[in-house]
DNA sequence: GTGATATTTTTAATTCATTAAAAGATTCAG
DNA sequence: CTGAATCTTTTAATGAATTAAAAATATCAC
């Protein structure tokens, strides 16, 4: 048996996805100016088709080719593959994981006022 | 080119350094009772070979066989996981993930202020 | 319409991850 | 010391991920 399909986007999966986020619709040319890494158009391609095969882009016609847009949404996306990771790593504790970015993440103090914040309207709502 | 090997433990290897992080040191045949999925013994052995060429794993002979022990920490680990995905999906903002986490996961009212009293730790630190 | 150009499809090579059978080595019991 | 039991090593198969060349197709300009 083989490894079983990424249930969240491949690093260079996210990346697209990023760009077509922030920019989208593009067509193929685009996203390639657009990626950090110098990646031939063949290649960019491949993974995009391979993107469309796995729901993650649609397309539509446009001149000779296609123009690509993002079929999944950022929030939604981001929130899933946080909860993965949460899960997987840290048993599901939410809580671990705000300790340790609190810990190793450097947040100024405006960052840990606004955190303070939500956190006292959520405690309010809780009751 | 193909994909280049991935800096962090893969799913498998997580679970096993999970448990070994818990109840390690331990031989092979113990480690793949604890293991939730049913793997062949050859198949836990090889993916723990592999896992002490990438040094991930240490190992002492004892008996027949070995006696592996986890070589990385747990925290550590932990925190490099998170920190890729935290750059990787939310652009290194710390800030991002945490009010994703407070939205999305259930923090009871305990996790809360155990939480607000860290940040008001934190707060004065940053003075 | 035909050719140049841009775009997509097809094909392919490489390596990682996962799984496990088969073969080889070691050790313990008697 | 020899065989059974156990453990490790070797070998291998499969699918995913990444990269890209080569072939096929479509379109625009003239």
């Amino acid at each position: 048996m083989a490894r079983p399909a990424s249930t969240h986007p491949t690093e260079l999966e996210l990346e697209i996805l990023k760009i077509l986020w922030r920019d989208g619709p593009l067509v193929v040319q685009e996203v390639r100016d657009r990626l950090e890494r110098d990646l031939a158009y063949s290649s960019v391609i491949t993974i995009m088709n391979i993107m469309t095969e796995k729901g993650y882009l649609a397309r539509t016609k446009e001149g000779k080719g296609y123009r690509y847009k993002a079929r999944v949404r950022a929030e939604a996306t981001k929130k899933q593959m946080l909860s993965d990771l949460v899960d997987r790593a840290f048993d599901g504790s939410a809580a671990a994981v705000m300790l340790n970015l609190i810990e190793t993440k450097g947040l100024d103090g405006g960052e840990l006022a606004e955190l303070r914040a939500i956190i006292d309207r959520k405690m309010k709502d809780e009751i």
